[in-house]
DNA sequence: CTGTTAGCGCATTCAA
DNA sequence: TTGAATGCGCTAACAG
């Protein structure tokens, strides 16, 4: 590999004239210039980010860590927040966090130990005291789907509550008295808003809260299956399920199918998330727009901003999520309507 | 940020000694590495990564560059790829090609810029001239799903002609006389291969291959569902479609359901690839598993060994494919077959 | 077992 | 506009 120091002896000038060049500080004569140019094509030379980053003291790199790497949310996201770094010439430097708070605090040290410039975080497991404790231990860093108060400003996040709303008046519209719902981990944010809004659109429509309807999931399709069976073995009306993520609503999917429930006719089914695979599904999914790209986009936009100083660039903190009516949705069963007068 | 030279002070010993402690290399007396390790606490000392690599000339990082960064395959294997590495106490560095032979070409220029002590790649549109052209002028690297001559042993590849004679095969088997077949980008290798795989099984069974029924696409959904029309437009007696991945097959599914085919009673649908939603479908898809993680896996075996000199570890190159058969395939309708009598 | 000394390859003053 | 000198923080001989 060819040094700085080739590359200044082969083109006839000083070190430092070679880094003007490459870096494009200071005037350089074209000539020289020239020369210098030559002489890198000469040697493939390659600068050494290492050296640079050290004497430089800036990476280039922007750290990034996603609380799993499976899932197509990871997916979407890793590719949009690479794609626009490249656009500015940064690079991401990405770890999992496997979805353990230990494994995610130890992905931040990691991160941190690389010398990123900044980080975008998607963490699930670590407590918002823990973040807040690393406001100045860290390299300047912006989460994604959290909302932490002290530090609002760093957080892209979703509106969950309303989320949870939209699927669940969707149903109250269209006649359903009777809405199970299938919930995330409870300790999580986004769940609880989630449930939060599916209550409030029900208290909207003058409904009481019927606990037995409520159960608590983790977001994994098994669950979604488990406890819509237990849903249809309580024997209740009822005529739609909203589950919490897409996933738990495929598993729920199935069980339905397999009870030889149709759906949307006999009961209607909403997810969250829309995720890729919703719209594959038979019937497809009704769910809730989670904007995961929107807000990667404007998660760098942040770094940009914030860490290298760049202008212009707008920064939203809170996404407003949409209902994407499909097929697994529709009017509450007649009968049932009847029964509701 | 505390350096070295702060903590052999704070310690009351060398930098070398400090430098051993953490890096466990030499002799060093229990009561010093106390005295050291409490001082690098009481500091909070973080070692700088680019000083350690500078000095150290590698950077504990393997570059992993996928040719895309959505897609199911790409989450499972950087899953498993970046679980492995930790394992080793390795890191990732990602990043995407973007389906792009440009692209492509520069994010190995960035990754072994960033003097990753390896490279994983997983590129489509490079070319095997250039990749064997890059294995003087590059750090030690394997590739997935590839299989090169004069590199095989950096190769973690996947039998996929097998894979698509497996595939026609199980259809066959089944009374299937007349089966399209809609297969990936021929300049691809892996797509070629899959439908080299289906030739061959027709052959074996007697047939004569009817070029009407293959039809090529781009492993896209909307292709998949554009073809899977095409070929019912044909009006000849198809009773089974065998896709190239999971994505097409898809979006075959759709147009077959739309235009009120029943399957697998009517018309029998294959897919490949095996990706995680394809079991989610309405009926579940029958398909062939690439074991993306188990060659993810495969790969970091190789990198651990090849530019980390860890023993032990196997190295495979390559993997077999497997039918999982699903729901969405089936005997060929008794019409069908009688007709073949 | 521990300390001294030289770089690793580059950016960045400060002079010229 | 260019060059010389210094140091970024650490590892790795080499001595002791």
């Amino acid at each position: 590999m060819a040094t700085i120091y080739e590359v200044s002896k082969l083109a006839g000038v000083s070190l430092a004239t070679v880094s003007r060049v490459m870096n494009n500080s200071g005037k350089v004569r074209d000539a020289t210039r020239r020369k210098v140019l030559d002489a890198m094509e000469q040697l493939d030379y390659q600068p050494n980010s290492f050296a640079q980053s050290l004497a430089s003291n800036r990476s280039n790199c922007v750290g990034v860590l996603v609380s799993e790497m499976h899932g197509p949310i990871f997916g979407e996201m890793l590719t949009a927040i690479d794609t626009e770094l490249h656009r500015s010439g940064k690079f991401a430097l990405i770890a999992g966090g496997h979805n353990d708070e230990e494994k995610e605090a130890e992905a931040i040290r990691f991160l941190s130990s690389r010398n990123c410039d900044a980080l975008i975080l998607h963490v699930e497991a670590l407590s918002n005291e823990f973040l807040l404790s690393m406001l100045d231990r860290l390299p300047p860093f912006v989460m994604i789907n959290r909302e932490i108060e002290g530090m609002a400003d760093r957080c892209i996040s979703l509106d969950n509550e309303h989320g949870g709303y939209l699927a669940t008046h969707s149903l109250l519209e269209q006649g359903h008295t009777h809405i199970a719902y299938i919930s995330g981990p409870q300790e999580w944010a986004d769940a609880s808003a989630r449930l939060a809004g599916h209550n409030r659109a029900l208290t909207e429509f003058g409904l009481e809260l019927d606990e037995r309807l409520v159960f608590e999931g983790d977001y994994l399709v098994p669950t979604g299956s488990r406890l819509a069976a237990a849903i249809l073995d309580l024997e209740l009306p009822v005529t739609a399920i909203v589950c919490a993520n897409d996933e738990m609503a495929v598993g729920a999917m199935e069980v339905l199918r397999s009870r030889k429930h149709v759906i949307p006719s006999d009961i209607s089914l909403v997810g969250y998330d829309n995720v890729r695979w919703s719209s594959f599904l038979n019937p497809k999914l009704t769910t809730v727009n989670y904007p995961v790209a929107d807000m990667s986009r404007m998660a760098v936009n942040w770094v940009l901003k914030q860490a290298y100083g760049e202008e212009g660039l707008p920064v939203r903190n809170v996404f407003e999520p949409e209902l994407i009516r499909r097929e697994s949705s529709g009017p509450a069963p007649v009968a049932d309507r009847m029964a509701n007068l």
